[in-house]
DNA sequence: TTGGCTGGTATCATAGATTATACTGGTAAC
DNA sequence: GTTACCAGTATAATCTATGATACCAGCCAA
């Protein structure tokens, strides 16, 4: 779908007061499961072939052992990630992103590119 | 863009460690604009036709007019809906979505199909 | 003149998200 | 035997978003 395809067929379901309850809602749930200061970060660091709890931590300034653990529980309960444990000694457990975690990929593409024009037409009329 | 395209070009970018501060900055710009508990409910509210801030609260049930003044203010410096206010008696003050409100657009297109295809797949695998 | 509408602001309270800090139990290098 | 790594958990504090409630000035209608 263009660009322009989908700013007119926004601009329909936009105006559109069917199903509007059962949209809203979707993206309640969108953004619930993106929500959060660390979420894309994380999702990010592990597709950048961080792979352990240490190291995911260590690519992310400021984050918190609580905080990236958190994190981590939910998003695999969410399926947007897989625990891998090898029994080894010691312990290895790997973080790895999910087929279902790179189907937000057309989402963050999108607000990526929103997020940049963004900015940039703040600080242009400002 | 296909969406196959969009996946593959999301994993690519994903997997890239280039400009990854610019992004995750882009993405959290996106995320602060659409953030929030009431603002997509407001825009979907406008573009429904509701301009005048009784009309919208009416419109919104449980929001307070601290609340949707609060996110007015907001949505309006961040240009994406315009203030218009006619100083007849009473005044009268209108508000209306922007063309750049409608470029969210593809944003919230994928997100509505993106959390339908979550809700039905948590559904599916409980 | 009491009550309702308009478009809001001000003040305080609460709940949930985030942070700070310390700690665990096991392994291993120095 | 002390230090450091691993993958976290536990507890408490704080911060921020949201909610509850009251209020303002101006106008109109009964």
């Amino acid at each position: 779908m263009s660009n322009e395809e989908l700013i007119r067929k926004s601009g329909e379901i936009l105006s559109d007061p069917r199903n509007q309850k059962e949209e809203i809602q979707a993206l309640q749930d969108t953004m619930y499961v993106m929500g959060g200061k660390w979420r894309l970060m994380i999702i990010n660091s592990i597709c950048n072939g961080n792979r352990r709890f240490r190291d995911i931590q260590r690519s992310i300034p400021g984050i918190t052992t609580r905080m990236l653990s958190r994190e981590l529980k939910d998003m695999e309960a969410n399926k947007l990630i897989k625990r891998t444990v090898t029994p080894s000694t010691p312990v290895l457990v790997e973080y790895s992103e999910t087929d279902y975690c790179l189907s937000f990929g057309a989402i963050i593409l999108e607000m990526i590119r929103w997020g940049k024009q963004h900015r940039e037409k703040i600080r242009m009329t400002d």
